[in-house]
DNA sequence: GTTCTAGAAC
DNA sequence: GTTCTAGAAC
């Protein structure tokens, strides 16, 4: 009865059509072996999940050399698989998490296989800001280390963190660049490489780390209250990520043609914050015009800068 | 994972 | 006041 919430994800990676997925799922993009989903709770302007399908066909007969394995045997179907024959699939137990692909011997080519599609999310991602914006910025791609739902998803978000649905710390520092519960993509393929097969840290270690202050990621700053950093990061992402993109040079002309449209988006979007989906917000013809007049408040910076 | 509620703690 | 923690959700 109770709505297994956290096995979202797994029916997902099973669809065997994703064209067919519920649209409450919101497919991006989907390939043989991933399916990529918009989150359903974005903590940002942009924010996808990666997610390896199920069966996820290795390309390789064999998986990685395991360094020194028993025989194994497959955990999902239980029946001996010998080597090489016609079609071997990971496990579905393999990708339920980081922890658990990290020690299946087919690691390398699941994190390969979420590489690629996110490289196409990120040029994705990289052409709507362009449109909508007029500029880019950060985007990072990583594995929560201890994840709520069940089967691996590779988080693939806008580093503004500008979004609604982010209302608690643990969500800001869950995906905060440096504070270590979000699994960089690039580390991990690291650790792989160096063969190690479990987390450096214990789960409660990884979920001590969503306990700590309120630093923002762009300045450094801590705020004693979540909502001060809500407007630090919002009025960052307006001052210092959108406008610094149209300051320059050329854009006096366009700025001044441009006027116009600039304060009739400002008045229509005053309402309700450009919180829509950004992929479905794509009406400008060039791509400067869609830039946002920073418009009056400066610095709305909060009072109390430290602790 | 989210929403809601409650009381304790700062 | 806001944050934190905890529990329920048919």
């Amino acid at each position: 009865m109770a709505p297994q919430w956290d096995k979202a994800l797994v029916k997902i990676a099973r669809s065997h059509d994703p064209e067919a997925l519920p649209l409450d799922d919101r497919m991006l993009i989907y390939d043989k072996r991933t399916i990529t989903i918009y989150d359903k709770f974005a903590k940002a302007k942009y924010h996808f999940l990666v997610l390896p399908r199920i069966p996820f066909h290795a390309s390789s007969s064999k998986p990685a050399l395991s360094s020194q394995g028993a025989p194994t045997l497959s955990a999902s179907n239980g029946k001996l698989n010998f080597g090489a024959t016609s079609s071997n699939s990971v496990p579905a137990s393999h990708m339920k998490s980081i922890s658990t692909l990290l020690a299946s011997p087919y690691a390398a080519e699941v994190l390969e296989a979420l590489r690629e599609a996110s490289d196409r999310v990120i040029e994705h991602i990289t052409k709507d800001m362009q449109e909508q914006y007029g500029t880019t910025w950060d985007i990072e791609r990583a594995f929560h280390a201890v994840p709520s739902m069940e089967h691996l998803h590779l988080h693939v978000v806008s580093m503004d963190l500008v979004s609604d649905r982010l209302k608690h710390k643990k969500h800001f520092r869950s995906f905060h660049p440096t504070v270590g519960f979000a699994l960089r993509l690039d580390d991990v393929e690291a650790m792989v490489k160096a063969g190690r097969r479990t987390l450096p840290k214990s789960e409660a270690a990884y979920e001590q780390l969503l306990k700590g202050p309120l630093m923002s990621h762009h300045t450094g700053q801590t705020f004693k209250f979540f909502p001060e950093l809500k407007a630090h990061l919002e009025a960052y992402w307006r001052n210092s990520i959108l406008a610094p993109s149209r300051t320059s040079a050329g854009d006096a002309a366009i700025t001044t043609s441009l006027k116009r449209d600039a304060v009739e988006q400002e008045s229509g979007a005053s309402a309700s914050p450009s919180d829509q989906p950004p992929s479905q917000l794509r009406r400008l013809d060039t791509p400067k015009a869609s830039v946002k007049e920073a418009s009056d408040s400066e610095d709305d910076e909060p009072s109390l800068p430290f602790r």
